[in-house]
DNA sequence: TTGAAAGCGCTAACAG
DNA sequence: CTGTTAGCGCTTTCAA
């Protein structure tokens, strides 16, 4: 154990092993030059012996790759982002990086900050889900060349190109809305998040226009939405009783926790009572019986995918910006009952 | 938008500002260096408009603090930690720090090669749940001199002093045994992890406690232990209706999960035909009805005491080690039935 | 096959 | 008050 204050640095290697210090350096960046057998055992002999370990940080300033690439997401505490993280990181691994996880709980102003950071650090990539869904602090990532995909939020109008990776949001809602309908339902209602992220307004479009497909009118008052709060969801499943619905969408799971807490509480039983199809799989969903059908996203495609679109684009930047969405699955559970259709 | 390849670096700053890069340097490290506020603002304006942000890497190299903290934790896609890891970030964030979170998924091997990642990182501060309790990778943290907080799992026989910051897992099982010997039970069982890691054996030493406090006997069948995961809760669950006790301490929430299924999916009601309570408060609990009694671990007290212990280790590196062991708290659900006494 | 040395972006004496 | 300059630990010519 060394007693001095000061890291071990290449230099120390270079003495111990009586040899240069570009040998130690061409022993650890295994470049394709060629060192005795017997000169690259001393080294890695005398590295080992008093610990050298070869700092990143100075051997980017050189123009190495940093080995580290970041995950800035908007809502960190939701399972659904914590769970790609988890997938993102694991891939990254494989590749040699670390990754430093951020959230910016929503806040497009933390998340300036939080992407100035990580510039500073030099990050060699990174992956953002957006705050509000807007586009501004990319223009950081864009001047200061770092490569990045969006992640599950777009920017509808945007003129600018992204590296994007998401899920169909229209398409969510449309066969929530078609599973019910197949089961008979024609009075359905939807309940979700007021968010100011266009995602979740492609729910109620994907909602309405599988209503529209066969012919069921949309009422606007069976559209609901509050913040996102499980308080919230409570008066919305109020609501969903009292407007006398055979079934409804949920179409946030943090709103939808609320309601199905509302039913629990007030006696209201699925699929007797009101059948229900929830969009999203939190952990939570796999412990309530009966089990509920539920959309389920392609997180784990989604994963995969943007850690490959963001190691494709280090590794070639000049490459032009991709752009996946990827589809929705039904996981069918116990909380829709098959109603005789009425002519 | 600057077209170079190359990235913004103080002399282009100098340039651009018509100065030298010791001046750019020092306007932008605040040291308490006087410079004409002319010059500042001409420095300032210059930076902004070329983009200029400080490389951290190239600033730590000169003995600067490098602006990462770590923390590794061994079980990622657990909640308790994951919310712990949600506020040490943020209190890590207010300091200046970027956070970079990894998951060992208890495997000490892992681990190990995180750690020697983030030490070629030149991270100012760790905070280390270890994998399986394992003590052996600290000492790279410790031959690197770098301040660490081994948060959650302790290393009982250790000679070595550690930062610590953990619950208090005999009282967390106590505590539960407890209120249910105080609602009249005297047959309660204990299912949990059959885990490698002294904490769950800690719980169960504090279940047993509680028992011999009343003079009650604590049989050996009555502790039942198995895997992490849902699966083997269910088996649990049936087994602790075979056995026919009045009560259980769910001692793990992994497990209990599947117990509380295999309950649901046999009919079997809390508390009416076995009085519940868990060591735990993961998300899911929320949603169940009736509500659970749980052992609230104190997360946010944890994630507050090891951040500022970490900071403070960094702060000052020679403080000796510090330990704490925070308490548990009961929160009352509605799993608990009261029965009368047999005197 | 190896080593000397220039330089990456930045900090901090030290000189002016 | 400001600028010159010597490094920090590492990579990479270039020369030996």
């Amino acid at each position: 154990m060394p007693k001095t204050r000061r890291a071990v640095t290449i230099k120390d290697v270079a003495v111990k092993a009586t040899t240069s210090i570009a040998t130690v350096s061409y022993v650890f960046s295994n470049a394709d030059r060629y060192i005795r057998p017997e000169l690259r055992e001393r080294v890695l002999a005398a590295a080992a012996e008093i610990g050298y370990v070869k700092n990143a940080a100075a051997s980017s300033i050189k123009g190495k790759r940093r080995g580290i690439l970041a995950i800035v997401v908007a809502q960190f505490g939701n399972s659904f982002f914590t769970r790609m993280c988890v997938e993102i990181v694991s891939i990254a691994r494989r590749e040699g990086y670390v990754v430093t996880l951020c959230n910016s709980d929503e806040d497009p102003e933390q998340e300036r900050i939080i992407l100035e950071r990580l510039i500073a650090q030099q990050i060699d990539g990174c992956v953002l889900c957006p705050a509000l869904s807007r586009e501004e602090n990319t223009h950081l990532l864009r001047r200061h060349r770092i490569p990045h995909v969006i992640l599950e939020r777009s920017f509808p109008g945007s003129l600018i190109p992204h590296n994007f990776v998401g899920h169909d949001n229209f398409q969510s809602g449309y066969l929530a809305t078609r599973h019910l309908l197949n089961a008979g339902h024609r009075r359905i209602a939807f309940s979700g998040w007021d968010s100011p992220i266009p995602n979740v307004c492609e729910r109620v479009d994907g909602y309405r226009a599988a209503l529209r497909e066969l012919g069921v009118s949309a009422a606007d008052e069976l559209v609901m939405t509050g913040e996102l709060s499980a308080d919230a969801g409570r008066r919305m499943g109020a609501e969903l009783i009292e407007m006398g619905v055979t079934a409804a969408v949920l179409g946030h799971h943090e709103t939808a926790k609320g309601a199905l807490l509302h039913f629990q509480d007030h006696g209201v039983r699925w699929p007797d009572d009101i059948s229900l199809v929830m969009i999203g799989t939190p952990e939570w969903a796999g412990v309530l019986r009966p089990q509920l059908t539920c959309i389920r996203r392609p997180e784990h495609e989604m994963a995969v995918a943007s850690a490959n679109l963001l190691l494709k684009s280090i590794a070639t930047p000049d490459h032009p910006p991709v752009s996946q969405l990827l589809p929705c699955l039904v996981q069918e559970g116990k909380s829709v009952l098959a109603i005789p259709q009425v002519p």
